[in-house]
DNA sequence: GTATTATTCAACCAAAAGGTTGAATGAATG
DNA sequence: CATTCATTCAACCTTTTGGTTGAATAATAC
């Protein structure tokens, strides 16, 4: 998935996926084990392992080595990232909803239950 | 993509893609049809026709027909979603960024520039 | 030193993504 | 009505994704 895609695509595409995103949130008590991190997903540790290394990719999560055992670290800088493209839309979500939206939202959705 | 995807499965994915975060942007200024949605990009207009389609499917542009023109407005409830669930994370780019982690950080930091 | 444990690597697989081209549909125009 | 224009549909192709299993590696424990 990787080779050339920019900080922001890796984020975004790293965060697409439940698992993924329920692994950040595991994270966020502390460093975990990736044995432990695995432990309540209904997947082999292999499928999760893997989908470490997607955040990993994407700078989403920090690994330390201590003998065999891998510690996983949860990095906010990418959601950050994420954070701050998303924010540009927000005057979007605020002022933008202005009448000329409203009627066309209106219009729409009483298109939409007249096609059902 | 779709089926049984959660909203923010379909965002994030959505947005994944530069080619489709780049039609977002563009939206920003204003409805536009497909034609002149599609023209600045380097790809078919049937590639960007399914973009569209895409992100229609993660409810972040709307349709309306006029005739035989499609005119796209942007959507921002999606983007707040995606806010949302990022701003969760706030906490962590802000108070989390404690004595350990910058510790962890600066403790891997010197490991990579020694492994380079 | 032999098991056991933690983790990855490698090969494989089915499904999805992102693009292409060519044909179909359906309005507008001459 | 024949043409052009706006758009999608359909088929195809290649690469990526998300999972599997089985073997490799390497550290720990007995």
């Amino acid at each position: 998935m990787n080779d050339a895609m920019s900080n922001l695509d890796l984020a975004f595409a790293a965060l697409a996926d439940p698992t993924r995103r329920r692994i950040v949130a595991r994270l966020t008590r502390g460093e975990l084990r990736v044995t432990d991190l695995a432990q309540p997903f209904a997947m082999s540790l292999n499928a999760v392992s893997k989908h470490v290394k997607v955040l990993e990719g994407a700078g989403l999560v920090r690994r330390r080595r201590e003998g065999r055992e891998h510690y996983l670290r949860l990095r906010a800088a990418p959601l950050r990232e994420v954070a701050k493209w998303t924010s540009q839309y927000e005057r979007f979500w605020n002022q933008r909803l202005d009448a000329l939206g409203r009627f066309l939202d209106q219009q729409q959705e009483n298109d939409d239950e007249g096609s059902q």
